[in-house]
DNA sequence: CCGATTCTGAAATTTCTGATACAGCTTTCG
DNA sequence: CGAAAGCTGTATCAGAAATTTCAGAATCGG
């Protein structure tokens, strides 16, 4: 998204600010126009030109000046800048939100804490609830078999999954993303298979064409994604995606975690009646090895 | 129905918690559409047609249907409602104040989410920064070798940190918890060691062994846990205690994840000297690869 | 009070956006 | 397996919106 001019996001003292400070510098139609936008700041900015200009009793052309002075290259760019200021500004309670700041514990690892926190809140306000029992359900279905998969990093979830999903039910496999192995595998893929994949940015090429060759055979294709989706997301019959961006190089996969979890969860108490024994056996078993 | 324009600035329930509500009668590109506004609401709405359309990565039409199939006369209605919303939400600080619509949010997944951001508070109030902070400066030391091993479940979390390491420094790997094969590896095992174990109960026999084993040969372990710490703790260095129980029948492992998370920023931070041109050469050879 | 400068708005112009028609493709159903 | 239905993108168009032009109005200085 190249943006054409100066209005970076960062600018600290925000627009409505700037404005009040230069007032006195303004024509009268620009006061008019300043005092409007400041009144019903920033909606009043969001509208049309035309709208604007009634809204201010003024013309259009002197609408245009007037964001034209304040250093914007038209008036998409001052509107543009004026979304983003909003944005920036709504978010930011979410993060201050928690005052856990007691001075005391590691910083670094109470503002990661915080971030990962409001992760979790965006990605349970964006998963549609019919979404997320109709994968329950489909996971739930005994005969259906349940192979997971995931790239360099989520492919650890995709394991996480597996290992709980292993113990709850049968027929659950875990497939290797990376290797050229599971094209083997493939001819076994059928109808009545599903791929749960795990893939966020950067996605990667060997886990979406594992999915379509999956998909193209005729298997259901669950996706955990982030919010931009994988490409995966064109074959997928459902798609969970997860906030994952943190003050961090890396992105953060606890959304992933939480809805993974939570999938297990349900699943589990669905399938109660036969998961029960089925992990008591499971346990005997491991003790009778110890 | 007809569809009528009835988007009054009065209607109760968001056009956001309507997406999420019909989610499942969208087409595949409606639903791309669906969740690139949902995750970014709604701001993503505010932009041109065509943007929104790159950025859902769909067509301009496929949008103009979207917001059809919502029930708005065309575009601009869509994007008038969605400005005169965010104004009523603004006003009103209450709106805002809780964000947990539980109208009817996947229950099972809201009350989970709770739960787990619960566990996540708790963690970062019971870990001591000085613990963090010196687990931080161990693993950053390249002159050290690092060693991740877990349990049947918390493996993957070793893996997932190890996935993340490797990237930033070198000596990382992960040993096998359940297999008797790093009794052999053992031998290498030394004072330049580090070992990081996850394990939360019920505690795994192997990985114990493991870890008291490495520590007699002098290695320093570092592990993670559940706040009623592994056995393990004897034989540690340091311990990160993580809380773990949710409304399932399983532990929740969000707060290790988060642990881990946070060591592996700091640590690529702290390193950031090396690891960027490592980092970048690790891209290299994957695109020459693919 | 007059001329110069600045400001302002109506109208013309240009750019761009939203909307539509249509054809190819996929999926579904018999 | 074939036909019907539905979905999606390309190409295109109409129209609206932003922008520029320019002439008239207001203001200011002398």
């Amino acid at each position: 998204m190249g943006k054409s001019r100066s209005n970076s996001p960062a600018d600290q003292p925000s627009l409505a600010e700037r404005i009040r400070h230069e007032m006195d510098a303004f024509t009268p139609s620009e006061k008019r126009a300043a005092h409007l936008l400041l009144s019903h700041y920033p909606f009043a900015g969001l509208d049309t030109v035309a709208e604007f200009a009634a809204r201010a009793g003024i013309s259009a052309p002197s609408v245009l000046r007037f964001v034209t002075r304040l250093g914007f290259g038209g008036f998409p760019d001052f509107q543009k800048h004026l979304r983003e200021e909003l944005e920036a500004q709504l978010l930011s309670p979410l993060a201050k939100a928690s005052p856990s700041d007691k001075g005391q514990g590691a910083p670094a690892l109470s503002s990661f804490a915080d971030a990962v926190i409001g992760n979790l809140r965006a990605t349970v306000e964006n998963i549609a609830p019919a979404e997320f029992d109709a994968v329950v359900t489909l996971l739930s279905d005994s005969r259906r078999h349940i192979h997971f998969t995931g790239g360099r990093f989520t492919g650890a979830l995709a394991r996480y999954a597996e290992s709980h999903f292993r113990i709850v039910r049968s027929h659950v496999d875990y497939i290797e993303g990376q290797s050229a192995l599971w094209r083997d595998r493939m001819i076994e893929i059928g109808r009545r298979d599903v791929i749960v994949a795990f893939d966020i940015r950067r996605y990667q090429e060997d886990v979406i064409a594992l999915c379509e060759t999956a998909a193209k055979q005729g298997a259901t294709v669950v996706l955990l994604t982030d919010p931009w989706l994988s490409p995966i997301a064109r074959v997928a019959r459902h798609v969970l995606p997860a906030h994952v961006v943190a003050p961090s190089n890396w992105d953060s996969s606890a959304g992933l975690l939480l809805l993974t979890e939570a999938v297990v969860a349900a699943v589990t108490k669905r399938l109660w009646e036969t998961a029960k024994p089925r992990m008591e056996a499971v346990e005997r078993l491991r003790n009778e090895k110890a």
